[in-house]
DNA sequence: TAGATTGTTAATCGATTAACAATC
DNA sequence: TAGATTGTTAATCGATTAACAATC
């Protein structure tokens, strides 16, 4: 029997839950580095990470063993040893795709640049659209995927509206993009091996509307309710004297 | 020993990972709408929202037995049930705090409206920004956030730079918010009780840039590389031949 | 060495899945 | 009734947490 390949912990894959809060980290770092701070423990990141810190150092023992035991962490190598399992030791080009008011925001956001990504190019399908510029971009026809995935871009931005969603979402596929990000407010079905991840903003205010119809309720059964939503808010919890 | 109330399921409170998902659910229930589609099963729904239909009975059982057993779900009564159990039979005022971009992008998105809120206030903290109309909004002064809160509004939508969030979300806070919808790419602190979810679309891009970097290095050790993303897309994953 | 803090273990908890009895 | 599909159960899986041995 051949030798199986000892697989590293970052070979073997990260858990998700791991992974979606290595971000976080990161951020929390440079912020740290931006105070002059040059060596955290994992309870001093945890706490700016807004996590425990046995959930921090189990996260982090996924990539592998960068602290060290009685002393902690070094700011500048963990945030790099961070980049590089999240595939950021080199900058990643995104498409955005629909020019509506999302998207043009998306695009003049800025805030990607600064964190591994740079959009490096806006599609719009309506043609008064195309020839618009954006930013520092000029808004081309959807003809053009092909040659942005030839030319390496793998990272693919839906700001379209929801109708028009899955007909961008085959383009991209189509052209070779693998990873997609949705700002459309609806699902989208791709191949296997295309992940995309969904944003939606309504979605995220009916989940709290949820937690707050709880608060409401709970104070009409718990105590003397009034009616209204705002009695129910955390400035009046507490026991009434 | 007085007896206890007995709590229905939804009492009780629905597990987080379902709440998650009834927005998605209520967007397909939606859809079949407006295709004319009255009645559902947990087979179709599941697909239309993109869960497994064990997932989906799983989650709509926490809010009750709203099914018909062999014949399936009333399209327009799970919609209310649905509704009802996110809070959603009365409109949810939200204000948005911080008129750069991405807030005047959300101001006038639309998306909300339909999907059970209103946008009643727009604040900016910068005296030039004040007064300038936004859509059919006129953007006013932080001062006028207690006058808010106590007219029922109890959801903030962040949309400030990272350095001033802390700051907006403390003014929330101390004005009676409950819920916070943070853009902002950074962690903001709050009191236990109050609701802080986050959007970030940095880390949302981190998430699937980790996911391609998966992707180039299975294809360079499982296969022959040639040290090109693109090469690592869905559409070249196979056997050469 | 003594004190501090990591990385890991094991226990607990919550979410997912498959299967099927209940029942329309 | 026969066929279909729900709602629930029990098994599995993955994530979280607390505790502590390893070790700087």
């Amino acid at each position: 029997m051949p030798p199986v390949s000892v697989e590293s912990a970052a070979e073997r894959g990260i858990p998700d839950a791991a992974v979606a809060r290595l971000p976080g980290y990161l951020r929390a770092l440079d912020t740290m580095t931006a105070s002059g701070i040059a060596s955290v423990s994992s309870e001093e990141l945890a706490v700016e990470a807004g996590v425990s810190s046995a959930k921090l150092r189990k996260d982090l023992s996924h990539l592998g063993s960068y602290g060290v035991r009685g002393v902690g962490y070094d700011v500048s190598h963990l945030r790099y040893e961070i980049s590089r399992a999240l595939g950021l030791t080199h900058d990643w080009p995104v498409v955005i795709v629909g020019m509506g008011n999302l998207g043009r925001a998306l695009a003049q956001y800025g805030g990607f640049e600064q964190q591994g990504f740079s959009v490096v190019a806006l599609l719009d399908h309506d043609p008064e659209v195309v020839g618009q510029r954006v930013g520092d971009l000029v808004v081309q026809p959807m003809t053009v995927l092909p040659a942005l995935t030839g030319s390496g871009v793998v990272i693919g931005v839906i700001a379209a509206p929801a109708q028009a969603a899955q007909d961008v979402a085959d383009a991209l596929v189509g052209a070779g993009i693998g990873s997609i990000l949705n700002f459309a407010p609806s699902a989208v079905n791709v191949p296997d091996g295309v992940q995309v991840r969904r944003v939606d903003l309504a979605s995220e205010l009916q989940i709290l509307a949820y937690h707050e119809q709880r608060r409401v309720e709970s104070a009409e059964s718990g105590a003397p309710a009034d009616g209204t939503a705002a009695s129910a808010s955390a400035r009046t919890v507490g026991v009434a004297r």
